[in-house]
DNA sequence: ATATCCACCTGGCGGC
DNA sequence: TGCCGCCAGGTGGATA
């Protein structure tokens, strides 16, 4: 569920309400989510205060006193809410941080792809070493997908969905973007022109902008810290619309949906070349 | 190194 | 009503 956009939601709701507080305990439910979630029991984490929450990429990285850090993966079906502890536990809330203010931080993951990792500061984990560049920050431009695409022979949708490329994007948000910059999805990396990267590069970040702005896209089960559901899927152009007209040449004969890297890919046969 | 396929899970949907 | 196959926002390991 959770791509950039989703995840910067989260985190910004967490924060106004995490930051500051303090752990009293925490409370696995089952063993494991991704991975085991042993590491994070025990009392590690008690009486640690929350002092700062970052999003890197799709990962939510929660700083407490001390060195010590939480790596929050959402997966594809994560979602947090932050009620009383006497609120009855919901079916798929698998971990329970019971605060020191009677607040109870839920991370819940129908699918249980999700993952949380604890380490220290200094010590960070391999997955967010490996990532590429933040799709918002100006080292993400014109010139750095041009250059990654040349001589790759993968469709220019799955290079933009990788993460050591530029991290965050995810299935719903390259396929708008694709569509916003025209360009077709299957259409080899090393094939992209200098300008369609350009065009390509500003659709991204105008696409990511404006879903983080209506608090992402709520497809199926997304919900905000406060329970709301992502407006960005009023905005969606092309995800979920095969059969339908397109809403730019108005054809509908043209909507195409295919799979490339084994994700569902949806694009305008006229207007994406 | 790179591209593709599949497993990991649960639940919702359409078809029969 | 029920069963079955297919689908879903991501990641990462195996394979050629």
């Amino acid at each position: 569920m959770p791509e950039l956009p989703e995840v910067e939601t989260v985190k910004n709701a967490l924060e106004t309400v995490l930051v500051g507080t303090q752990i009293d305990r925490v409370i696995t439910r089952i063993p494991k989510l991704r991975y085991s979630l042993n590491s994070i029991k025990g009392k590690k984490l008690s009486g640690k205060k929350i002092t700062a929450m970052e999003r890197r990429g799709r990962y939510i990285i929660v700083h407490f006193s001390g060195n010590e850090r939480l790596l929050l993966h959402l997966g594809m079906s994560g979602c947090c809410r932050v009620v009383d502890q006497e609120t009855p536990v919901l079916k798929h809330e698998h971990v329970l941080f019971e605060l020191k203010n009677g607040k109870s931080w839920r991370f819940d993951d129908t699918r249980r792809f999700g993952f949380i990792i604890p380490y220290l500061a200094g010590h960070e984990p391999d997955c967010l070493k490996n990532l590429g560049p933040e799709p918002l920050s100006e080292i993400f431009n014109t010139e750095y997908l041009f250059s990654v695409s040349r001589n790759r022979r993968c469709p220019i949708k799955s290079l933009i969905m990788e993460n050591k490329t530029v991290t965050g994007i995810g299935n719903i948000y390259a396929n708008e973007a694709l569509f916003m910059a025209g360009v077709d999805p299957g259409k080899l990396s090393g094939k992209l022109t200098e300008s369609e990267c350009e065009k390509l590069v500003d659709c991204i970040k105008n696409i990511l902008n404006r879903a983080i702005a209506a608090g992402g896209t709520t497809i199926v089960d997304f919900k905000g810290v406060d329970g709301s559901e992502g407006k960005f899927k009023f905005e969606l152009q092309i995800y979920g619309r095969a059969t339908e007209p397109c809403f730019r040449c108005g054809n509908g004969q043209h909507i195409n949906k295919i799979k490339l890297g084994g994700r569902s890919t949806y694009f305008c046969g006229k207007c994406q070349r």
